[in-house]
DNA sequence: CGGCACGTTGAAGGGCTTCAAGCTCTGTGG
DNA sequence: CCACAGAGCTTGAAGCCCTTCAACGTGCCG
């Protein structure tokens, strides 16, 4: 049956690991699950937030619009994580748009029953407690970055976090990027520019540390990468 | 006495509002009450995070080093302001360094304190996923800024910012920093050079919009210099 | 009143953006 | 099937914003 099915998929998320079977059925029962296709929107910027999704497949990203009209990619979503519960929860708007990098699957619930499980389930809480210092110490590194990196290094760096999220093993000790990527989604991620990725990506590419290709980077020498990054 | 005056100092911090009296002499017994002085640092980066501080008076910034020996300011406290909360309730290194702006009072606690309070007490876990979602917003804003901005717009977002945390009146219509602020802390704040700080306040000054002395800004002209952090 | 940190201003240069033109790949429809 | 449109990518050239280096003021505090 579906619905046990999504049960299992919500039970292997992180944050819900800890919870009873009985409060995974009352999630279920409260939550809708929803399909969206590569290049929909889930929700906009400066939407009210009444609901907050959990992806059980596939990959979003996260998206602020800045006035004159450039894009920036706040963070990049796979398997398990929540996105925009900590919005939902002080119920404000939303203050990025939300894209699926590939075809995806969520469960969107309300935050009121976020709150009734957080008050019995004091695990529940300190999850969450843990999933947003995580998310600020990522933030914060970025913040130092923009403020006291080159481009090379923030690109680099850029390919790394990617790596982590969803680096995929091509053999011979290379990761594959497993994701739509193109140059300008890079210089989203990078605070840069398409060109100055495509010129940094190919000058790796000739000192065989990446290899490139349309919408696709795989990582050939992670160690040199990750020299790039620290340097 | 003493005790009760400290314990009307956190009773008026946004956190604690909503606890009752017993909670708040709970908290009291809990914490050690300290002084610091003006350029003394609260805590280092990489320290273990066993405690927590609650700012009383003065002002605080925590600020990160970078490898090759810069720093990147993270925020500004002040009165009523939580720091390293959410780094000690995930029991993790302190991710930057506290240093005192000016001299301050500080109540410091242990983390299970914390959590025991949270459980008790609804409100506080509300109070802290808001305060958390600010400074992610907060953080993320810079992110924006940092990526599609120039060093312009930076400046005078640092400085409309600092506004709303350590303004006061100066008359007319003006508003002063209160806050030692060399040319260097702001650059520190924008991620530009202090060079490039000093030049650009000056020419603000020329213009009316600012006035500048040595470690201290007063904005003449709030509104221009909106303007100049929107465009 | 002298030392030192803070601040200003100039000049040079470079990293990165911007503009521009052409190329490559992909998917789509006749 | 293949042509073609369009999105993605590359590369070059120009230039500017900003950093970097440097030298000199300026004000504060012991």
């Amino acid at each position: 049956m579906l619905l046990t099915e999504h049960s299992d998929l919500l039970k292997n998320t992180r944050l819900f690991a800890a919870l009873p079977a009985a409060a995974l059925d009352q999630i279920c029962r409260a939550g809708q699950f929803t399909r969206i296709e590569r290049g929909a929107f889930l929700f906009h910027q400066g939407q009210p937030a009444d609901r907050f999704y959990v992806l059980l497949a596939g990959q979003m990203r996260l998206v602020q619009h800045t006035t004159d009209g450039k894009d920036v990619t706040m963070a990049v979503f796979t398997e398990g994580d929540l996105i925009g519960l900590i919005v939902a929860l002080t119920e404000d708007a939303f203050p990025g748009t939300a894209e699926a990098l590939a075809d995806s699957t969520l469960c969107t619930l309300p935050p009121a029953v976020m709150w009734s499980l957080m008050n019995q389930h004091a695990a529940l809480s300190v999850e969450i407690v843990r999933m947003m210092a995580a998310r600020l110490h990522e933030a914060h590194a970025r913040i130092r970055e923009l403020s006291a990196e080159r481009v090379q290094q923030r690109i680099a760096r850029s390919l790394t976090r990617l790596a982590s999220k969803v680096g995929v093993s091509a053999g011979d000790g290379a990761v594959r990027l497993d994701v739509r990527l193109s140059r300008q989604d890079l210089a989203q991620m990078s605070g840069t520019t398409l060109e100055t990725v495509s010129r940094t990506l190919s000058a790796w590419e000739a000192q065989g540390i990446i290899s490139a290709g349309r919408e696709q980077v795989t990582i050939r020498d992670s160690h040199a990468l990750m020299t790039l990054a620290e340097a």
